[in-house]
DNA sequence: TGCAAAATAGCACGATCGTTCTATTTTGTA
DNA sequence: TACAAAATAGAACGATCGTGCTATTTTGCA
């Protein structure tokens, strides 16, 4: 299996551009006009930093069309429900993620400088979300009892990008970089652990030098896992 | 300073027990009833097992009353607001918690193994919270960037309890079961982000195994801070 | 430039929410 | 047992929510 069917994995699906009510949205020319995908794109990401900042659920319309200065009716419009705006916002969340987290890792070369950058970026982008909000963990929290359509769509992006920072472990591990015993499921979990504990302490209670703890975990993980100094 | 001042600092304050309405409560003969107070806890355990389902932001009055088989001026009267009703859960919820993995770790001899009794007694309640919700950490999801009086009394539960596992490292060691160079305020961070990563993965993902991996963790933690084997 | 379709607005609906006000019932005791 | 206070119920309020229905405006192409 190689970087190129994870990435395969990682790359959003488009979705289908014609989500527009009950209509079946059927042209007769079959041609498809831009500006409501625009004003769409637009709306999603007004929504999307209201989402960080309020959760998913406190996510409501009005206030939604308020931020846009658009009418209830005309945001509804471009989602026909409540969900699947919210499903758009994680789409959308996972797309900027998947950017700035992943790809920019793959940049480096497999093993231990992939691992490292990976969880540099990540580290970057909660940092920033202290005070932000992150919606993958937020989320978390909000539809962790509460299947659905919003449950879904947020579990297989997390779980996306956990496998995603799995397997560049695995390689590391294949490398050389690492241990020949190392338990990759064990290093993800625990690193795993610095990222919340970051979140939760920094943001919730403000406690200062979390990212600071959190670096020097991930140090003490790398060091216990017998990682050959590489950078 | 010694276990007992944090002890002191853990036992929850006894609240005025008359918060009842506008009227200042006040009695001619200064007597107090007692019926009230009953279905008091009763509604309170009971918005507290509602509210580690759906969270905090999700108790509604309504929902309550139902479940209670009250009318919902009925269980409004008892506590006056909402937030009140939901400082009253936080108050609870911390009472129960402070009981089952604090003080029965108090129980162990100062050191490594009351060190260990907590995170031992830590784990067994967020394993069961897997199932039940956890409202120390969905509310810190819910109440991170809203303040007021409910995020107060969360966050207070939680550094209090925080700061109680944090002394216990630092006990074990001044006993010298920890290596002297040890920085505790790391070693709680990293247990912290076990706790978190197990609750994440395992109510969230549904990821088995998670509870193992907390564990396995933990003795990473202690063979990395040098503990000296005394179980 | 006209015209169909897309995009947006306006309005109203039922439901639920926290809260207030006023009865009614229950409680504890003098 | 009577009586005052406490406890609970009932109904209604304004607000907000998601959503459906029907105009109206805007868009893009023939």
């Amino acid at each position: 299996m190689s970087i190129a069917s994870l990435s395969a994995k990682l790359i959003r699906k488009a979705r289908p551009a014609s989500n527009r009510s009950a209509t079946d949205g059927k042209t007769a020319s079959g041609r498809a006009l831009q500006k409501g995908q625009q004003t769409k794109m637009a709306i999603v990401d007004a929504a999307l930093s209201l989402a960080t900042q309020i959760g998913l659920e406190g996510l409501s319309i009005g206030a939604l069309a308020e931020a846009t200065k658009m009418s209830k009716s005309g945001v509804f419009a471009h989602f026909g429900s409540r969900e699947e705006l919210q499903i758009s916002v994680i789409h959308q969340y996972f797309a900027q993620f998947e950017q700035a987290v992943f790809y920019a890792a793959m940049e480096q070369p497999r093993g231990l400088p992939r691992v490292k950058a990976m969880f540099a970026n990540w580290m970057t982008l909660v940092a920033e979300e202290i005070q932000a909000g992150c919606i993958f963990i937020s989320g978390a929290v909000e539809f962790d009892d509460r299947p659905g359509p919003v449950r879904d769509a947020l579990a297989t992006s997390v779980q996306t990008w956990l496998t995603a920072m799995n397997r560049s472990i695995v390689l590391a591990k294949a490398c050389g970089h690492l241990r020949a015993d190392v338990d990759e499921e064990q290093m993800a979990f625990e690193i795993h652990g610095l990222i919340l504990a970051l979140h939760y302490e920094a943001r919730f209670l403000h406690k200062p030098g979390s990212i600071e703890r959190a670096n020097k975990g991930f140090d003490n993980i790398l060091a216990h896992y017998g990682a050959t100094s590489v950078s």
